[in-house]
DNA sequence: CACCTTAACGCAAATTATTAGCGTTAGTGA
DNA sequence: TCACTAACGCTAATAATTTGCGTTAAGGTG
């Protein structure tokens, strides 16, 4: 994962939109495994050695793109019910992360040598579950742990995703769910 | 993950050895982000082209050597129960894929590719499990279910070690394996 | 607002990695 | 033993990455 900017303002800021949004550009016209720094670089009309600097290597900025594409932008949707929320925010979830572009996204961000890309976009899934978990909470419903629904719903998605093992379908994820919000209650 | 091997015998196979070899032990003298194809070639006394030919990147090769590693040799250990059998196998796969070396192997399998050498991977954490199983309904104990057990036992766990979100201890294993095989079943 | 400091940049040269052509070696099966 | 050809070694060409150095402009200060 690339740093922090030191510099928030002006060139360097349109230098990280220029360059993240040609990478993007790229991800969806060519093969992932056929883009290069200089091809980035051309797109996005800065020399390469900018980018070499700035983010060390092409997995690092790949990684920096996926996250922020991750990048929690507007909350889960509300659909009256816990148990509902909980299945429509994760079915989509499982949905985007299968597909190609999601598995790869998930890759580049596992791949990132720092490791701080991974643990971010771990908060980034924990961070709905609490806007899931806080909604039912005022609602009156029965709450939910957060990190129980990480390791009995989120985490056997992601593992079936990553190892490509089993298909991830939306019948699967209800029954994690349902498995993890208690058989018996149906909604 | 590299293609299997058109030739088994002589001149081919030395040439994967060696270069298996030398690359393994690159990974433990140096950063593995430091390390090259034209290093690994060096060493294992060969020409770098022949690495790109074989194995067509650092990432492939890398996946290569990570899952040659974890290739079964020995079955788990049998302690004289199910449970046991569980805890030690899982604690001990834990561990090693919680260290440096375990993390980046699994970094390199996820991020091949192909994804051949994923779902290898995960074959053969399987196979062991079922090989646990098989020994548990000889003698005589309820068996468990292999796919249920991959969910909730072992994908959280890898999930925590891909994302760092939190440590992996072995108490965190057996909470997940009591829990799984039903936490009234003490031992 | 003008000035100072320095992070971040652009350019270009030097280094290093990767690809590709072509002749050679040595597994494999008859 | 021989024929066939996959896989190799060597080398030249291409492409990616690193590095040094002068320049630009962001952010702070008087």
């Amino acid at each position: 994962m690339a740093r922090e900017m030191l510099r928030q303002g002006g060139r360097s800021a349109r230098i990280q939109t220029a360059v993240h949004a040609a990478t993007r550009d790229l991800l969806e016209t060519i093969d992932r495994s056929a883009i290069t720094v200089p091809m980035i670089a051309e797109k996005a009309g800065v020399p390469p050695s900018t980018i070499y600097r700035r983010w060390g290597d092409i997995g690092d900025l790949l990684a920096d793109v996926a996250l922020a594409h991750m990048r929690p932008i507007a909350d889960p949707t509300d659909t009256g019910s816990m148990h509902s929320d909980i299945e429509t925010f994760i079915i989509e979830y499982a949905e985007e992360m299968s597909s190609g572009v999601g598995r790869e996204m998930l890759s580049d961000i596992l791949g990132s040598s720092s490791g701080g890309a991974a643990q971010q976009c771990c908060h980034y899934t924990i961070h709905h579950l609490e806007t899931l978990r806080d909604r039912a909470e005022q609602r009156g419903e029965a709450v939910f742990d957060i990190a129980a629904a990480m390791d009995k719903i989120v985490a056997p998605i992601v593992y079936h995703i990553m190892f490509r093992d089993r298909e991830v379908t939306p019948d699967y994820c209800r029954a994690l769910i349902s498995d993890f919000l208690g058989k018996t209650a149906g909604r």
